[in-house]
DNA sequence: ACTTTGCATGTTACATGTAAATATGAGATA
DNA sequence: TATCTCATATTTACATGTAACATGCAAAGT
């Protein structure tokens, strides 16, 4: 292999401490969730490390770990494919949400420190700023994060870890689906109608209000092809 | 069909169809949630691998299956021990499920078919018996029988397998705690009002009743030595 | 036409090799 | 006694080898 030249995405260098193993399931990871990986696309080992010129090894596992993660489903001695999310998962991973989600932000009011509870409202900024001049984008990656912190304030790492999953599965549907100005500025008086609670330390009240977004959202997902 | 395929014919030397790292992700499974592999032990590749006879190929996947059920923490270039599960993770366990429960019970409630309702009836009755026997074990079999059984009903996998893996991680902090006569007793009263109206398609009932009930055995693992 | 057989290809699942990081423990030093 | 040093053992992380299995397709048989 005389000075070829690797045209397809190269693994970066690797200072130390870091592992292949991360970095590539990092790298896989948002290629599926940023959807350059189709759903039913194959995860080949092999393929996968020639592109990424390593070894099969640390794929297998970063492959494994998506897995893990509902990112990928596995079918013994077939392999492994990038999830196939539909509309109906997307519903059921909303029902599941209306409750967690809940609970964080009802834990969120009760004890997240007040520096946490200003960055949740320097957020609704963001998304303020974002939904005035119609960046879908911007509204997605606010939404994400205010959802993100409101977990972590609920400083249950648990809690956080299963919302991230659910949020990386919703992904790969949310894909394909497209959201109206009208929904991200529901969305957004609706997250305003949560943070307001929880600066108030009023349990309840958040809770409520982040149940009846989840399930507003649930209802506009509904929508879209129920 | 002439000429049918006898299924008995292969003379293959290894085990057909199953695969090693199945068998061994629940080996050391079970001997973490039963108590044998104490928490904070080593599960060293190499060592396992001895012990069971086979390469550490799929001793290592098996290992980072657990770590993705949360059984076993990974430290990098460390390696990965048993799950630590104190108390207070048994409290922010059982926050989760406070919710998550009763999200099962009230889809359970909705869309469970008769037939998984008798079931739920049957677990009952021998959740009655081994009560009135004192039999601490068998509580413990049929509520988590009677928990899974109710996910089930609510027809949504995700669901079901974040309650098993928090089930099993509670299992490991079960291992030092003691449950008495009365708290299975008002265990089992808590059921009995769960599954009730479940029955009767009463959907906000069971979810009340399920919620009440989590929240009860919060406060009763709280009582053990918070 | 329709199934079967055999071959070519690619992949998974498991085994093994090895450099480097990490733990371990004996002996030296304060 | 306590702790520092350094050599040794063990382990992790990654690389590579390979048999069994899966799959597509073309040739052969019905």
């Amino acid at each position: 292999m005389a000075g070829e030249r690797d045209q397809t995405l190269d693994i970066g260098p690797l200072t130390g401490g870091t592992r292949l193993v991360d970095v590539i399931a990092q790298k896989i990871k948002e290629a599926i969730v940023g959807g350059r990986l189709r759903p039913g696309t194959q995860l080949s080992v092999p393929a996968l490390a020639r592109s990424l010129t390593v070894s099969r090894s640390p794929v297998r596992e970063a492959i494994l770990h998506l897995v893990g993660q509902g990112l990928a489903v596995e079918t013994p001695r077939k392999g492994v494919v990038v999830a196939r999310v539909d509309h109906d998962d997307l519903m059921r991973i909303h029902e599941i949400r209306e409750y967690l989600e809940a609970a964080a932000a009802r834990y969120c009011a009760e004890r997240a420190p007040a520096s946490l509870i200003d960055r949740l409202e320097a957020i609704i900024g963001d998304q303020e700023r974002a939904v005035r001049q119609g960046l879908a984008q911007g509204y997605f990656e606010t939404n994400a994060s205010l959802h993100r912190t409101i977990a972590r304030g609920a400083a249950s790492p648990r809690l956080s870890t299963i919302l991230d999953q659910l949020e990386a599965q919703m992904s790969i549907a949310l894909q394909h689906i497209s959201t109206s100005r009208e929904h991200m500025a529901a969305g957004l008086r609706e997250h305003a109608g949560i943070v307001a609670p929880i600066r108030r330390r009023d349990a309840p009240a958040a809770e409520a209000a982040m149940r009846a977004h989840i399930a507003a959202t649930l209802a506009r997902v509904r929508l879209q092809r129920g």
